[in-house]
RNA sequence: GGCGCGUUCGUCUAGCGGCUAGGACGUGGCCCUCUCAAGGCCAAAACACGGGUUCGAUUCCCGUACGCGCUACCA
C-alpha cells in the first residue's frame, strides 16, 4: 500500500518581492510533491490589505516561472479548490468562524487596538508576560448582543484551553511539546472582516485537500494554535514540516541590507536560475552523498524531507557565485551569449554575427562568475588604440628585443591568410624560430601591444578575435 | 522577560556508539602555462562546555552557555 499522492502548497503574501527564503520554501514544496507524484499549488496569501503591493502576486508567479518552479493549481492556472486568492474567500472564512462561535469554541472581542497596546504596555511594565488577557471570553451573551446592537467593532477570537498541554509532530524536527498557558487566544477573524493567516490557512488547507504544510520556522510557535483548530473542526491535520531559516553572515534571519534578498535581484545580475535553485536546494538539504550539481529534474529525484536539516543555514554568496561559473561554464555558446548579450552591449560591443558574438564570449567563459563581468574582458576588442598605462609596459614594449618581434611578427602578418587561431600560433613560433626570442619576451610585447594588458586569454586567440588587420595596426602602432 | 527550536572546519554539510571525523565553497602552496582565468594535486581548518549512560561517546540523556525564531486585529 502507498500513501496517496501528496498535495502541498506555496502560500506567499503579496507584498513585493520574492524573498530566496521563500524560493527555498517554493522550491522544497515543489520537490517533495514531484517526487511522489504529487500536486503543488499556489495559494495568495492577501488577507492584510494594508501590505497589500499591487503587481506582487503576478511578480511572484513570474519569479517562480524564471525559477522553473510550475504549479499544478493557483491564480491564473485554475483547479478544482479555487479560488486560489484568499481575499476572494472572505465567506468561507465568516462561516467558519461562525461554525466555531455557535460551537463555543471561538467569541466575540470588542477590545479595541489601543486597549491592548495599552494592555501590552502595562504587562511589560509590570514584567509580566504580555499576552491578551482574556476579559472578552467572559461576556455574557446579553453583553456581547448589546454590544453588537450598538455596532460596536469585535474580533472573533478562538478559545484556547486554559491548561494541559499538547504535543504534535514535525516531519524535520520531531516531537514538539507546547503548553496552553503560553497559547493566546488568537484572533480569527479582524474587526475588518478578514481572517488572520491562523483562521485562513488552516480552512484553505484543509478545503484544498493539502497533505503536507512544507513552511519556514518562524510557523513553528503558532502550529499549535493550528493544531488546534484543525481539533475544533474535527478535521484531521496534514503532516506538518517546519524548515530551517536562512541566515545573514551574521547568523540573524536573512534580511534586506546586508545583501540582496530578493530573487529578482540575482535574476536581474544575470545569475541562472539553474544556479540559484541548486544553491539554495543545498541550504538545509544534502543528498547524502558527495554530489552537489543537480538539475531541478535531479533533485526531484533526490529530494526528501528526511535530509532536511534542523539547524538554520547562512546564505553564502561565495558559494552562490562557484555555482554560478560552473553552470556558465556549461552552457553552450549560443546561450552564453544570450545571457551575455546585455552586457556585451553595454560595454559598447556589438557583434556583427551570432558566430562573432558565440566566439568571442567562449573566449572568456572560463573568466566569469556573473554574466556582467564579461564587459571587462571586452575592452580590448572596443580600444580605438591601445595605450600603455604603466612605464613598465613602456618600457617592456620598447626594448630592442620587443621591437624586434615586433617588426618581424607584422611582417609575416600582413600577408598571412586565413587568420585563425592555429595560424597565428605557427607564426609566432615562427618569429621566435626568426628571432631566437622566446617566452615571456616573446609574448609579452604582442600581447601589450594588442591590448595593453599583461593577461588575458590564449594570445592566438586574441589575435584571431581582432582580426588580421586590426592585429597588424596594432603592432605597428607599437613600433617606434 | 516568557515559550520554542537549534549548536561538526570561516561557510554549506556527511556522520545515525568504535572513523586518521569525509566532501564542497573560500584561503594558502604546487603543477599546467607567454600571462591571467579555468583545470589537476596538496595543505591548513571543526565535534560549544559540564555532567551522566556505556567497555567505549561527535553520536543517547540531563544541565549550562550561546545563537535564532515567535511573543500583532502581519504573514
Amino acid at each position: 500500500m502507498s500513501a496517496p499522492a501528496p498535495r502541498v502548497r506555496f502560500a506567499p503574501s503579496p507584498t513585493g518581492y520574492l524573498h530566496v527564503g521563500g524560493l527555498r520554501t517554493a522550491l522544497y514544496n515543489y520537490l517533495f510533491a514531484r517526487g511522489l507524484g504529487g500536486r503543488v499549488i499556489l495559494r495568495i496569501e492577501d488577507t492584510d490589505r494594508t501590505r497589500f503591493v499591487e503587481g506582487a502576486a503576478e511578480n511572484l508567479a513570474s519569479t517562480l516561472a524564471w525559477a522553473g518552479i510550475a504549479f499544478d493549481e493557483g491564480p491564473g492556472i485554475g483547479g478544482d479548490f479555487g479560488p486560489y486568492v484568499q481575499s476572494e474567500r472572505s465567506e468561507i472564512y465568516s462561516a467558519h468562524a461562525q461554525q466555531l462561535l455557535n460551537e463555543g469554541k471561538a467569541y466575540r472581542c470588542f477590545c479595541t487596538p489601543e486597549e491592548l497596546e495599552a494592555s501590552r504596555e502595562k504587562q511589560v511594565a509590570e514584567k509580566r508576560d504580555p499576552a491578551y488577557d482574556r476579559r472578552c471570553r467572559a461576556l455574557s451573551e446579553a453583553d456581547v448582543q448589546s454590544r453588537m446592537d450598538n455596532g460596536m467593532p469585535f474580533t472573533i477570537r478562538m478559545k484556547v484551553p486554559l491548561v494541559g498541554q499538547m504535543y504534535f509532530h514535525d516531519l524535520v524536527r520531531g516531537e514538539i511539546t507546547m503548553h496552553f498557558d503560553s497559547i493566546d487566544d488568537q484572533v480569527l477573524i479582524k474587526s475588518d472582516g478578514f481572517p488572520t493567516y491562523h483562521l485562513a490557512n488552516v480552512v484553505d488547507d484543509h478545503l484544498m485537500e493539502i497533505t503536507h504544510v512544507i513552511r519556514g520556522e518562524e510557523w513553528l510557535p503558532s502550529a499549535p494554535k493550528h493544531h488546534l483548530l484543525y481539533d475544533f473542526f474535527g478535521w484531521e491535520a496534514p503532516a506538518f514540516a517546519h524548515l530551517p531559516l536562512l541566515l545573514n553572515a551574521d547568523r540573524t534571519k536573512l534580511s534586506k541590507r546586508q545583501g540582496d534578498v530578493a530573487v529578482e535581484d540575482y535574476r536581474s545580475k544575470g545569475y541562472l536560475p539553474a544556479a540559484l535553485v541548486n544553491f539554495v536546494a543545498l541550504l538545509g538539504w544534502n543528498p547524502g552523498d558527495d554530489r552537489e550539481l543537480f538539475t531541478l529534474a535531479e533533485l526531484e529525484k533526490t529530494f526528501s524531507l528526511e535530509r532536511v536539516s534542523k539547524a538554520g543555514a547562512v546564505f553564502d554568496i561565495e558559494k552562490l557565485n562557484w555555482f554560478n561559473a560552473q553552470y556558465l561554464r556549461a552552457l553552450p555558446p549560443a546561450e552564453l551569449a544570450e545571457v551575455c548579450g546585455p552586457w556585451m552591449r553595454a560595454a559598447g560591443f556589438e557583434a556583427e554575427t551570432p558566430a562573432r558574438a558565440e566566439a568571442v564570449v567562449s573566449a572568456f567563459a572560463s573568466y566569469l562568475t556573473v554574466p556582467s563581468d564579461i564587459g571587462a574582458h571586452l575592452r580590448f576588442l572596443t580600444l580605438g588604440q591601445v595605450t600603455l598605462e604603466s612605464a613598465e609596459d613602456r618600457d617592456l614594449v620598447a626594448s630592442s628585443d620587443s621591437q624586434k618581434v615586433l617588426v618581424r611578427f607584422a611582417d609575416l602578418a600582413e600577408t598571412q591568410d586565413p587568420w585563425a587561431t592555429p595560424e597565428v600560433k605557427a607564426l609566432i613560433k615562427q618569429v621566435q624560430s626568426d628571432t631566437g626570442i622566446k617566452g615571456k619576451g616573446l609574448f609579452m610585447p604582442l600581447r601589450l601591444a594588442l591590448s595593453a594588458e599583461q593577461h588575458g586569454p590564449d594570445l592566438g586567440l586574441m589575435a584571431e578575435l581582432l582580426g588580421r588587420e586590426e592585429t597588424v595596426r596594432r603592432i605597428r602602432a607599437q613600433i617606434i
